[in-house]
DNA sequence: TGCAAAATGTAGCCTAGGGTACATTCGCTG
DNA sequence: CAGCGAATGTACCCTAGGCTACATTTTGCA
């Protein structure tokens, strides 16, 4: 009755070998990828979110960015000055905030990901209100190779 | 011409009025609800890993958990002392871990979110492997409503 | 059966990102 | 043009989630 039971090193590799799963580095470098877009979700979401006041308001100032991202303005300071060290935006003490070219682009592009991904799940039939919540989390985990597919989507979706 | 010019506190008031932008309030509604989805995030992910090795070996290691994570086996260590606490997981020093009733029901909502969102991504037109990536990323931002469309279109897809 | 390798655990470090409490500066208005 | 309220900044604290280096326990095999 030995032979027929497996030790656990015995299981542990018919992990290795079984078809439903991934291979565990397959799914590792999935899980990376996905970590490493965390980090750059701050930076979009607060290049988005400066360039939008500039345009309505002429300026970013560090309360109304925090009233817009619901943090408070401790929060937006250090992660401006966070921003500021890594080339995304400029700022003096006391001063409002701006974006530097290198921030400009990202701001562009978080905000076509964001129309994108938005005007995708109101085409699919989403509600305007849910789409707008969804978008905001799903923007950043969309790859190049969907967002091509969204836009398919939505144009079909216009000449229907 | 000193009436032409705006002063700093009009400017930031005709924020308020912009057409272009969403309230402020409404904004940051979304935003919080998407960083609190953050959290639950590697709850779910750990839930659904160590259903997953449970299933294909018959228990879940601290190292085979590591290993699909692409993390160490410090972190999991760790992150798994966090999950206890929470009531997700069960474990004894130098012991496997085990999925709580809690747990279990995290695992199979994860599946079922992630199952989902891969099979849209894929009848969508996305390739396998980039749908895979993209919906570890997706799945955890992604409504029950948008969930249920996902759902019709794959039927839709299906019978055509 | 004992030992080496593998697995698990501990200590201590780091960054990001959230907070409160308090200090300082700015800018509008009386 | 002084002062008050709003905005900004500082100090310090917390959690989560990474890491390396090292200690301890299991476990399978020679």
């Amino acid at each position: 009755m030995n032979s027929a039971k497996q030790t656990k090193r015995q299981r542990a590799a018919a992990n290795k070998a079984s078809q439903a799963l991934l291979r565990p580095e397959t799914q590792a470098r999935i899980h990376r990828k996905t970590r490493s877009a965390h980090g750059e979700e701050r930076s979009q979401d607060y290049a988005e979110t400066i360039a939008d006041l500039i345009d309505a308001c002429g300026e970013a100032r560090a309360t109304d960015i925090a009233k817009r991202l619901g943090v408070t303005h401790v929060t937006v300071i250090k992660t401006i000055a966070r921003l500021q060290r890594d080339g995304v935006v400029t700022t003096r003490p006391y001063r409002s905030i701006f974006l530097t070219e290198q921030g400009r682009k990202l701001a562009e592009e978080a905000r076509r990901r964001h129309a994108i991904v938005l005007e995708f799940l109101i085409a699919l039939g989403v509600k305007p209100e849910t789409a707008a919540t969804d978008s905001e989390g799903i923007e950043h985990h969309v790859s190049e190779e969907t967002l091509e597919i969204f836009q398919k989507f939505i144009r079909e979706k216009r000449t229907t």
